[in-house]
DNA sequence: CGATTAAGTCTTGAAATAAGACTAAGTCAA
DNA sequence: TTGACTTAGTCTTATTTCAAGACTTAATCG
């Protein structure tokens, strides 16, 4: 399968992939969610070569994960900013800088923490049900095929 | 910055991403998930070169996300199961499934849904914080430095 | 015996990446 | 008004990775 066609697949998963699934590109989100805004400060915060990063911001872009707004008129400068559908991806940020707290961390402990503004602590997420407000984790959850699933459709297949 | 490098980074999701960043691990993952064990049935259903495949099983075995576990002695075969680390890793394929769902699904809704076994609903995935239970998003969270945090880090900056 | 299954390995041409030099357009300081 | 600097890229080249699929090995099945 070419990487490409992955935008044509009927996951969710594959879908979200074809957008922010290539080496680099978390990275850079990671970076956006710390509040770089420029290019100069991605490359140089990543080590990013500057061909790649040109791609991978001009794609984000297209994706409406990032938008480009002008902070200086002379000379015309730009900057990088998440939008509301990127904001959007701050679960799986998190949940992989959670898992990589939990697994990789020294044993001073982890080399960022987060706070949550709102009660004041410094937190882990914990993913809960929108249902029931209990924590799920993987045992916890059936897959099954939903409204946008395609006859034969084999996600959600239940055989062991 | 080669791409092996990123295991020696400081930051948690460097390290997470040197583990299942690259554009076919986490589709792996996905199916394992689904309860794909075998190899043939990852490549036919991935559509993953065998050569890749080959190499990031063993990745992922090498990183204990996977484990190799042998179902049938004459002939010798193995599967691959998610291990507690790598059951681990669901939030952040929740997160991303649900993410696609809300920017990717067609009209007729998601192709998949996940039904809490607890309470019997169909849910989404609610990040919460660990120390007062309310939901989290990106702007209700302060990152800063912690206990392993290196002098002179950037990360959890706040400049602005 | 010959076909089939499972889990890979190997080969080859095509595509993506790393590293860093170079460019364009404007600002600032003397 | 020249020369250094800033920002956001583009371009080049050698290296690395990938896609596609043929081939291999070892055992079972009919």
């Amino acid at each position: 399968m070419k990487w490409q066609e992955l935008e044509q697949e009927h996951c969710s998963l594959a879908r979200a992939m074809a957008v922010v699934g290539d080496r680099w590109t978390l990275l850079v989100l990671r970076e956006a969610f710390l509040r770089v805004r420029r290019f100069d400060d991605f490359q140089e915060r990543l080590g990013i070569a500057r061909r790649v990063l040109t791609e991978r911001l001009k794609h984000l872009v297209d994706h409406g994960v990032l938008e480009k707004v002008a902070y200086s008129q002379t000379p015309l400068r730009h900057e990088y900013r998440l939008t509301e559908k990127g904001l959007g991806l701050y679960p799986v940020i998190i949940g992989l800088v959670h898992w990589g707290d939990a697994h990789y961390a020294g044993k001073k402990g982890p080399p960022l923490l987060h706070r949550h503004k709102a009660c004041g602590h410094d937190f882990r997420s914990v993913v809960t049900c929108s249902e029931c407000g209990e924590p799920v984790d993987a045992r916890s959850v059936v897959p099954h095929p939903g409204p946008g699933a395609r006859a034969g459709e084999r996600d959600g297949r239940l055989t062991d």
